[in-house]
DNA sequence: TAGTGATTTCAGAAATTTCTGAAATTACAG
DNA sequence: CTGTAATTTCAGAAATTTCTGAAATCACTA
C-alpha cells in the first residue's frame, strides 16, 4: 500500500473497523479510499493503491454497490469503469441507515411478526411471546420514527438534531398553550 | 437443541443475525435464549439447551457481560451463577446504543480528530482532510444529539419518538410565537 | 487442608470467511 | 469475425474466527 500518510491512516482504520460494522476489511478500505479520493478511481488503481488482487477489488466493489455506497462513472474514450462515493455526507448517512435497517432490522421484525402470529403451546411459549411482543413493539416504534424523520429535508433534519432533547421542553410549552386555549389537560404523548 | 418451537425460531434467528450485528452466532443465541426465558439460567442449562460446549458458553457469557447485556443472579444455597437479561426493553436499547457507540463510533471519531490535527503535505492530503472534516462534523452532530436525548426519561423519549417529524412543525409554530412576542426573526437552528 | 463442584483458560481442531490467480465472459474496435 | 482490454467468476488457498475438550483455577465446605 503506497498512499499519502493521512490517507493511509484513514484507509487502514476503515479496514480495521470493517468487522465491527459488519463488512470486511477490503470493502472498508476501498470505501475509505474512494471517499477521500479527489477523483474517481478505476479498479486497477484501487488494486494498486491497496495492494490487493484485481479480483478482490471486483468483488468488493460489487458488495459496495449492493449497499448503494459507490457510484459508477465513465470518462470519454475510456471504457474502464471508474468509482466514487456520493459526496453529500447526509446522503451517505441516509443510505447507510436505509441499508442497515434493511439488513439488520427488517428481517428480525418479520421473524417476530411471524412468531407472534402463532398460538403458544405452553407456559414457556406464552412467556416467550410476551417478551417478543415487547421487543416487537419497541422496534416498531423506532422504525416508525425513522420512516418519519427520513422524509425530512436535510436542513430540517439538521435542525432537529441540534435541538436534541430540548424538543421536549418545546412540547411542554406547546401543550400549555393548547390547554390554555382549549381547556385541555397537557398530554405528553399527544401526537397532533 | 431442544426448545419449544417458538423459542427455537427466535434463538436461531438471533444466531443467524449475529454476524450482521457484529457478534457471533453463539453469543446471539445465548442472548435470545436468556431474553425469552421466564427465569435465570445457569451455564449448564444454556449449554444443554443450545447443544454447545460448556466452555463456549463461558466465553460467550463473558462477551455478553462486556456488553452489559446480561445480569448475574444467585439462588440461595446454590453456588452456580445464573444469568438473565434486563427486562426493560428501553433499558436494553440504551445499553445497546451506548455499547455500539463505544465500539463503532468513538474509535472513528478519535482517528478522525487525530488525522485532522496534522498538516497536509500535498493537495491530495488537503482534499482528503476536507472530506474527513465533513465526516467528522456529521458524526459529532449525531453523537451530540445522542448524548442529549439519552438523558431523557423513557416516557419523554417515547413521546419524542412518536412525534417524529412533526417536531419540526412544532418548531415553526414556536418560532412564530417567539418572533411575534419579541420581534425576532424565526431561526430554525435556534437552540434556546 | 482436602475434596468437590463450578468456572475459566487455552491450545489446537473445525468451521467460516476472505482472498487470489487462472479461466471465462463481456464489450467494443478494427 | 478477430483481437484486445476490461471485468467477472470461481475453485481452492490462506487467513481468521469460532468452538471444543482437557487442564487449571477458584470458591466453598466439611
Amino acid at each position: 500500500m503506497n498512499l499519502p500518510p493521512l490517507v493511509q491512516s484513514f484507509v487502514l482504520h476503515f479496514g480495521e473497523m470493517g468487522s465491527r460494522w459488519g463488512i470486511n476489511r477490503t470493502v472498508g478500505q476501498i470505501y475509505a479510499l474512494l471517499y477521500v479520493s479527489p477523483s474517481p478511481l478505476c479498479a486497477e488503481e484501487i488494486a494498486d493503491a491497496l495492494s490487493i488482487s484485481r479480483s478482490n477489488v471486483s468483488m468488493s466493489l460489487r458488495e459496495l454497490q449492493t449497499w448503494n455506497l459507490v457510484l459508477l462513472k465513465h470518462k470519454p474514450d475510456d471504457r474502464r469503469d471508474f468509482f466514487t462515493t456520493p459526496d453529500d455526507v447526509w446522503q451517505i448517512l441516509r443510505t447507510l441507515a436505509e441499508e442497515r435497517k434493511k439488513r439488520e432490522v427488517d428481517p428480525t421484525l418479520s421473524v417476530l411478526r411471524e412468531i407472534l402470529m402463532q398460538r403458544p403451546a405452553s407456559d414457556a411459549e406464552r412467556h416467550a411471546q410476551e417478551r417478543m411482543s415487547e421487543m416487537h413493539a419497541l422496534i416498531e416504534q423506532l422504525t416508525h420514527w425513522y420512516e418519519d424523520v427520513k422524509q425530512l429535508e436535510t436542513e430540517r433534519l439538521a435542525t432537529l438534531l441540534s435541538l436534541g432533547a430540548k424538543v421536549t421542553k418545546l412540547l411542554e410549552a406547546k401543550d400549555r398553550v393548547v390547554s390554555l386555549g382549549r381547556g385541555r389537560r397537557p398530554n405528553p404523548a399527544n401526537k397532533s
